[in-house]
DNA sequence: TCCGGAAGTTAGACAAAGTCTAGATTATTG
DNA sequence: CAATAATCTAGACTTTGTCTAACTTCCGGA
């Protein structure tokens, strides 16, 4: 994913390559996540897709963002007890949450090493570690 | 904490203890919490002190959930995209997630260990870390 | 090219969690 | 008892997210 170019030829790619038909709405909502590699809500998207024109509406946004989390292109974080979060870094990574400020930013699971982690029963699996480290200012 | 008999005059007790003034209803609203020691929503809890007859109100039931956390007596959980649930164990722990049933458990802190995190800034400093691990049925 | 179904999008009604306000109740103090 | 502070309350309101039924776009076969 090194020096990507986001361009709406290669969103629609990458939507291809999930098993997801591209359509215009849907290469501008990966757009929006994946040229900025932040972290995003459903309303933040929105925001972003409509700025220049009304094109794309609220469900389809939410439709989009839980297709593509279906499809494993994005990830979900619950972090914020009032909105989800949308990832376009699907890599193993841990998060740092600035309690006051909502910013959020990531930490590579390379360096993080969890272990002592209890068995789980034998017909579950592992869906996903989340890990938040939330920070806040000295008083 | 061992052994402790959650009757309502101990209930008094440790909300004094921390600060807070013990009414009705926020007696009412820790025993459902701490005689259960279960992950509880909000609502949970309403149910749960109202099942006899009605005596206290949702803006009270919030009211006094936020000031339990202010006052550091529960711990807020976010996990379920949903909903916010409330732990009265205020000990480092973690979290298994059955995302299918929602059923929520506790891993003990001793056995886990988490090395390798960044530093944080200085002006920084951790409120707490919350690792969650989201298991789900094989299939 | 025309047709018909499948896939996708939409506005707006709806639901659920949580917040807020202004008035009522309760407790405390003098 | 009266004044004041603390607490509780109903219900309106806000926000996030879901749902539905109609509309549009796409696409393969006649
Ligand atoms: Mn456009
Ligand atoms: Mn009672
Ligand atoms: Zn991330
Ligand atoms: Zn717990």
């Amino acid at each position: 994913m090194k020096n990507m170019h986001y361009t709406r030829d290669n969103m629609a790619e990458l939507l291809r390559g999930h098993d997801i038909n591209p359509t215009h709405q849907r290469i501008e909502i990966a757009h929006a996540l994946f040229s900025r590699q932040e972290h995003l809500s459903a309303d933040q998207v929105m925001a972003i897709v409509n700025t220049r024109h009304s094109e794309t509406s609220k469900a389809t946004v939410y439709n989009t963002l839980k297709l593509f989390l279906e499809k494993r292109l994005i990830r979900e974080l619950i972090v914020d007890p009032s909105k989800v979060f949308y990832d376009p870094n699907t890599t193993p990574h841990h998060h740092i949450y600035e309690i006051d400020s909502g910013k959020m930013s990531d930490i590579d699971a390379d360096q993080v090493k969890i272990t002592g982690l209890p068995p789980l029963p034998d017909n579950m699996v592992t869906e996903g570690i989340d890990l938040i480290v939330r920070i806040r200012n000295k008083n």
